[in-house]
RNA sequence: GCGGGUGUAGCUCAGUGGUAGAGCGUCACGUUGCCAACGUGAAUGUCGUCGGUUCAAAUCCGAUCACCCGCUCCA
């Protein structure tokens, strides 16, 4: 466990108010539920992390490093709709897997997923007057309960709670309850965004709005094999925005109803799917820790056999330790083996064939090429979180030191600063402002792809120099007197504080090899 | 959904029935010689929102919205 000691969440979001990087969405109104916009800083600061996702999975996949067929990494991006037809919904599972029915507790006041709880009942025979003891696996109420229905009945077994009828839940001792009969009927929960079509919608017109993004690929799977030439093993690609009702939306960004998402579906032949999630799985994690979560606050974790979903044989979550989850950590990404699931489901569903007719594959014919092989693709899905590594971002780069002048400062990695460097005269006057602003314009026209390039000459050096270490920014050029007179103009870094002598026209090339532009 | 807490200037907060406040930040002018320097001045609030009680409400009451914490859920 970390000694470090847990950042203070209240002033990471003073800061991002302050500076510009998060509000809240429709604040003049009071604001709403689960939803959050992004300032000037935030939106280029998510849009660099988008860009580095685009470019390190789809324009130059891992890194131009081979995969584990040897070859290099092939991947295209897809960009599909927040509204697909309303059985893309029921194929994938999602109609069903996100309207799970929960159960009240009327004395605990709480509520547990109707298919997570599970019940003591006796071994064999009827339990007659006693009660049914329930409990939520690994959870303190296991052990307890368990006591007790030993103590009741002996013998005793597990079953689901949704193996006993509603008629009998009077019978039921809710997991942290005193009383029997607590429980309320399982009620419904829609997880997904409902929305009409048409202008003059009724209920017959009903369609949602894509709680992830990756059923859109699947979707297009056929399309983009039939047109574009990719040969398997490849990925597609796509990013955009999706859409929860979470029940609780909480922790600043962390849960919004509404949110971005970067995601992978790798598709692979059966044999070798394995080998590619290890490779995705390995992959994922070194990419953030190039992004500046380095440490042991990023960690990888292997999901357990019974987390996993019934179609998938590994999942792996990157995770985070976030100062709301601290000292547990919450999901920046998970990388989930899909196997054929969904591409089956939509062939299912639609009745298109999803086979993948593999010519590289079968035996050799006497020509010298190959009978081919189809099969359906199983699929590695990488799906990260944008606004989840926004976040993350911004509680690692947020660093406390009361012994500079500026106590609180951003370590944002230079590639992902929305602000790249700023340019200042060390004084306004004596030409100092007019050297600066011609170094200014330079650096904009040669850096404005990578990010913003400021120029401030009010106030004090000191109160500069803090306001760009608020704004996370890397580096900053200060024109001074040696620039008058040597043509020499100094950096300071912003993590050290440390002033390096750099010259005037080397400015540049010197900035470049540090943003690796 | 439940329980607890909070809501006053951009940020942090004081103000418990009688004229809306402070520090920091922001802006302007002056100054400036490398780490939120200094001086002078300025702007910024329907006191979360709506309703009620009262001669009078930021303050008391009710409702509602939002955020934080716990439970629950979850990517």
């Amino acid at each position: 466990m970390s000694n470090a000691p847990v950042k203070s969440m209240d002033a990471i979001m003073a800061l991002c108010k302050r500076r510009g990087f998060i509000y809240q969405a429709s604040e003049i109104y009071g604001g709403i539920n689960g939803f959050w916009d992004y300032g000037p800083l935030g939106a280029q600061l998510k849009k660099n992390l988008r860009e580095a996702w685009w470019q390190d999975m789809i324009l130059r996949p891992a890194w131009g490093r081979p995969g584990p067929n040897g070859q290099r990494v092939r991947c295209v991006p897809v960009e599909t709709r927040i509204v697909q037809h309303p059985k893309v919904w029921q194929a994938s599972g999602h109609v069903g897997g996100f309207n799970d029915p929960m159960v009240d507790c009327k004395e605990t006041k709480n509520r547990y997923r109707f298919d997570h709880v599970s019940v003591f009942v006796p071994a064999s025979g009827d339990p007659g007057d006693k009660p049914l003891f329930a409990f939520m696996k690994d959870a303190p109420s296991e052990a307890k309960q368990q006591k007790k229905a030993e103590k009741a009945f002996g013998q005793v077994k597990v079953v689901p709670l949704t193996t006993i009828p509603v008629a009998n839940f009077a019978k039921v001792l809710g997991p942290d309850a005193e009383k029997v009969g607590t429980l309320t009927e399982p009620r419904q929960f829609n997880l997904m965004f409902k929305t009409y079509i048409g202008a003059t919608a009724t209920e017959d017109d009903t369609a949602y709005l894509r709680p992830e993004t990756a059923q859109g690929i699947f979707v297009q799977f056929k399309n983009v094999v039939d047109t574009t030439r990719v040969k398997i093993p490849f990925g597609i690609g796509n990013t955009g925005t999706s859409f929860r009702n979470e029940v609780t939306p909480r922790n600043f960004t962390f849960r919004s109803r509404e949110f971005e998402q970067a995601e992978l579906e790798f598709f692979c032949h059966p044999d070798e799917s394995f080998e590619w999630y290890k490779f995705w799985r390995d992959f994922r994690m070194e990419w953030w820790k190039s992004l500046g979560l380095a440490g042991e606050n990023l960690i990888l974790r292997e999901h357990e056999k019974d987390e996993l979903s019934h179609y998938s044989v590994g999942t792996s979550d990157v995770e985070y330790r976030f100062p709301f989850t601290a000292p547990g950590f919450g999901e920046l990404e998970g990388i989930a083996h899909r196997g054929c699931f969904d591409l089956t489901q939509h062939q299912t569903h639609s009745g298109a064939k999803m086979e993948y007719n593999d010519t590289d594959r079968g035996e050799i014919l006497p020509n010298g090429g190959r009978r081919g092989e189809r099969y359906i693709p199983h699929c590695i899905e990488p799906a990260a979180g944008l606004d989840r590594g926004v976040l993350a971002l911004l509680c690692e780069a947020y660093t406390k030191d009361e012994s500079r002048a500026s106590p609180e400062f951003l370590k944002l990695h230079p590639r992902l600063a929305p602000v790249k460097a700023a340019v200042f005269p060390l004084v306004a006057k004596d030409g100092m402002p007019e050297v600066a602003e011609k170094l200014h314009s330079e650096l904009a026209d040669r850096f404005w792809r990578a990010g913003n390039i400021e120029m401030d000459e009010k106030q004090s050096i000191g109160k500069r120099y803090a306001r760009m270490d608020e704004a996370g920014t890397p580096f900053c050029i200060t024109i001074d007197s040696d620039t008058l007179s040597g043509q020499m103009v100094t950096i300071r870094d912003r993590d050290t504080a440390q002033q390096e002598k750099v010259a005037l026209d080397k400015v540049a090339d010197w900035l470049a090899v540090k943003l690796g532009v």
